[in-house]
DNA sequence: GTCCAGGTCGCGC
DNA sequence: GCGCGACATGGA
């Protein structure tokens, strides 16, 4: 069973996944000659399916192809969840025209936001939160392997082709313990921040998926996230990104780097300082950023 | 060996 | 609120 969901132009397919790192993450995964954006996910009913997606530029609008590879037949229900996440993870439902709006004065900026601001996510925030705790304090290629060996480890195979596996659930990790974390996965001391809200999750004492419901003032997702052990200011800030809120700036060495380097000759420069830069643009100041540096 | 990378915690002020 | 050392891992 395959679907297409239609697109408003402008949009941009191949920014829409390569614009955020996540896609070197596993479980995505990008073949060039192809441009297909392959993902491996576990349905809520265990189904663990493959799925194959294709941007389709055409004239009036611009449509996204999902294949979905299955070893048994795809329920309407299971169709529908992956519908649901296909459109989460690639942001379909985001509103982008007030951004690209506030561009049209400065042609430059216009030409690079283009169609663009759908940066990847995850299917769920849980996976979104590991991948952030496995991006502080270290370089992006060990981040890279962490992710790996974790999916690799404890992540649910795609029955027919079993090497390919989906992002671990909280309870696989959970059972793993600390032990396996961080010797196996060699996750170092992030291992306890894993296991402590894979633990939570599994156990259903932190309901973290409802933080995606769109309910909540930001205040409140901020102070939710806030109280996960191993979250500081950047994750959270990284976090409310993956949940639609661009206010925040999550600040990290890169973006420190980037703004003394830029507009302070190399000087070093305080949080307040860098804030100061993307004052102007509102509660869109991370994607200011983000695609003034691409 | 030492330093540090897309930070955060826990402590002491 | 701010400053500080510790923290696992692996590459330079």
């Amino acid at each position: 069973v395959d679907f297409e969901i239609k697109v408003a132009l402008p949009y941009h397919f191949r920014g829409s996944v390569h614009d955020h790192g996540w896609i070197q993450l596993a479980p995505n995964r990008w073949d060039e000659e192809s441009a297909t954006f392959w993902r491996v996910e576990k349905l809520t009913g265990g189904q663990v399916v493959l799925l194959e997606i294709n941007g389709i530029a055409q004239p009036d609008c611009h449509s996204i192809k999902v294949q979905i590879h299955s070893d048994n037949p795809t329920s309407e229900d299971e169709l529908a969840e992956i519908q649901n996440r296909v459109r989460w993870i690639m942001r379909l439902d985001e509103d982008f025209s007030e951004l690209y709006r506030l561009c049209e004065n400065c042609p430059e900026d216009l030409e690079k936001m283009a169609g663009r601001g759908r940066l990847l996510r995850s299917s769920t925030l849980f996976e979104d939160a590991v991948k952030t705790i496995c991006t502080t304090n270290t370089t992006w290629a060990q981040t890279i392997g962490m992710v790996r060996r974790l999916v690799e480890t404890l992540g649910e195979p795609y029955p027919p082709e079993p090497q390919l596996k989906a992002f671990p659930t909280p309870e696989r990790i959970a059972e793993a313990g600390a032990d396996f974390l961080k010797q196996t996965v060699r996750l170092g001391y992030r291992a306890p921040y894993v296991l402590q809200l894979a633990s939570e999750v599994a156990l259903g004492e932190r309901h973290l998926e409802q933080l995606r419901q769109n309910k909540l003032p930001v205040a409140d997702l901020k102070k939710a996230l806030k109280s996960i052990k191993g979250l500081g200011e950047y994750s959270v800030h990284t976090l409310l990104m993956c949940l639609g809120y661009y206010e925040e700036l999550a600040i990290d060495s890169i973006m420190r780097g980037y703004v003394s380097k830029t507009y302070y000759e190399g000087q070093p420069v305080d949080d307040k300082t860098i804030r100061s830069v993307f004052e102007k643009w509102g509660k869109w100041k991370y994607l200011a950023y983000w695609f003034e540096l691409k």
